[in-house]
DNA sequence: AATTTTCATTTGTCATACAATTAAAAGTCT
DNA sequence: AGACTTTTAATTGTATGACAAATGAAAATT
């Protein structure tokens, strides 16, 4: 692992964060080995140990390593898990949509073509835990009184177990983005208790299908949300417009 | 923003980057806001000026701002862009399956079940920009001679070309992780001339079902695909299973 | 043999200093 | 007045040295 110290395009802390990162993913070094301490990896990279210090504060951060202090302790790279895994995912998926001004039409589509993705595999594998899940959700939604805050969070909680009951983990960690991130963009939807109906009868349809292992039933009923998700969100667009205009 | 100088079970920098990584996703720092300055936050938080820096290279391992030397410098928040969001996507997914030896059926399962949402939306929104980039990935796969890497490689440009095709940013988003931490798993295959060239009659029928704009068909032979991949893998699990126990 | 104490190692935090960079402000020249 | 150069102040990047806190091994004690 080498640095070039007069590279004037990045710091030198990102530098041995990057040299070290590459040693991970490329498989030099191996879940649980330690690095050398922070005096030794200095001595090696001819830097201070705050310039260390920072890179692996930067690797850190990626979930990458984890350190233990007193003698024997150090840094170990560290075997990333699959909660880990989500939290970053929803943490890039949230910004990189509220960021980039992504069109609620754009990112209902991605997030619901996905969980259409996991219908076939969902209705061959869903245990009775997940119906459950699913349809205790559904009663909750159905409580009157019910805040929009609320109501989304079940909303998501709905959505994951129907992903999670594909019961497959790669699966589940790619969508925990689109799902969650999606919420923001949710919440500037106001759910009357008309809409909150229609999208109960709708899940509930998934789930009865979801029960009937029958998956394109589920396909199709996914559609109608995505539809219907994406009237309301016209609406809206089109209410805030006229507010403009008048 | 707050932090608990007592909490044993964190660091100082990592409670600060969360207070100001809470602030940004939570979007009470917007894009191109500019913090305080290194000096002004150790004051604020009331710790040295180490500590806030090893915070703020945290958040900056996580594209979550960019930081600038001189007077009216200092560190802002940033827009993070879809490149740097597929290589965060990417690491994480990389790891999570080489770590957690992820079986190949299930990463496979994975990628290919997401790969046929897009088809729908391939198959409409198609230029001859993308057919073009496929056809000359297969034409490329077609060569003899070519080595398994750059196999691999093109296999991986192929299927992004497909997954682009559908002209849903935040769905290439979320498949680049997908495709690419599959790499590593199949470069343990050995693809021979014999499973290359059924590959490639896959793939030509893709591109042409995908030029005709039937998406059903794109998703069936996506389906093969996955299955024939699926085939290869088995082999060569079996193979090795064979060698240990000769 | 079990318990306690000591000790060396390592990370976490702090303080200070200086280099490098940068844009604004001030100064200079035409 | 306007264009160019120099100065200056602010800010991040890096280095050094110091001490606190934690921690497991080894030594000492009971």
């Amino acid at each position: 692992m080498k640095i070039n110290p007069n590279d004037a395009t990045s710091d030198l802390s990102a530098q041995i964060a990057k040299a070290i990162r590459d040693a991970i993913v490329s498989g030099q070094l191996i879940v649980d080995e330690r690095l050398p301490s922070e005096s030794e990896l200095s001595d090696q990279f001819e830097v201070s140990r705050s310039t260390v210090r920072e890179a692996l504060k930067r690797l850190a951060a990626q979930s990458l390593i984890r350190t233990q202090r007193g003698a024997f302790g150090g840094a170990f790279i560290k075997r990333i898990s699959y909660e880990e895994a989500y939290g970053q995912q929803i943490t890039t998926s949230t910004l990189l949509l509220s960021m980039n001004a992504v069109s609620f039409d754009v990112a209902c589509e991605a997030r619901f073509a996905m969980e259409r993705a996991c219908a076939p595999f969902a209705a061959q594998r869903r245990t009775a835990d997940h119906l459950a899940t699913m349809r205790a959700e559904i009663y909750r939604q159905a409580q009157p009184g019910l805040s929009d805050e609320s109501w989304c969070a079940s909303d998501v909680a709905f959505h994951r177990a129907l992903v999670d009951a594909a019961q497959n983990p790669v699966m589940s960690y790619q969508l925990a983005g689109s799902v969650e991130a999606m919420q923001p963009l949710m919440n500037m939807i106001t759910f009357t208790a008309r809409n909150r109906e229609t999208i109960i009868g709708l899940h509930t349809k998934i789930a009865n299908h979801l029960d009937n292992k029958e998956a394109e039933r589920v396909e199709e009923t996914l559609v109608k949300l995505s539809d219907y998700t994406k009237t309301l969100a016209y609406d809206v667009i089109a209410a805030k417009q006229k507010q403009r205009e008048g």
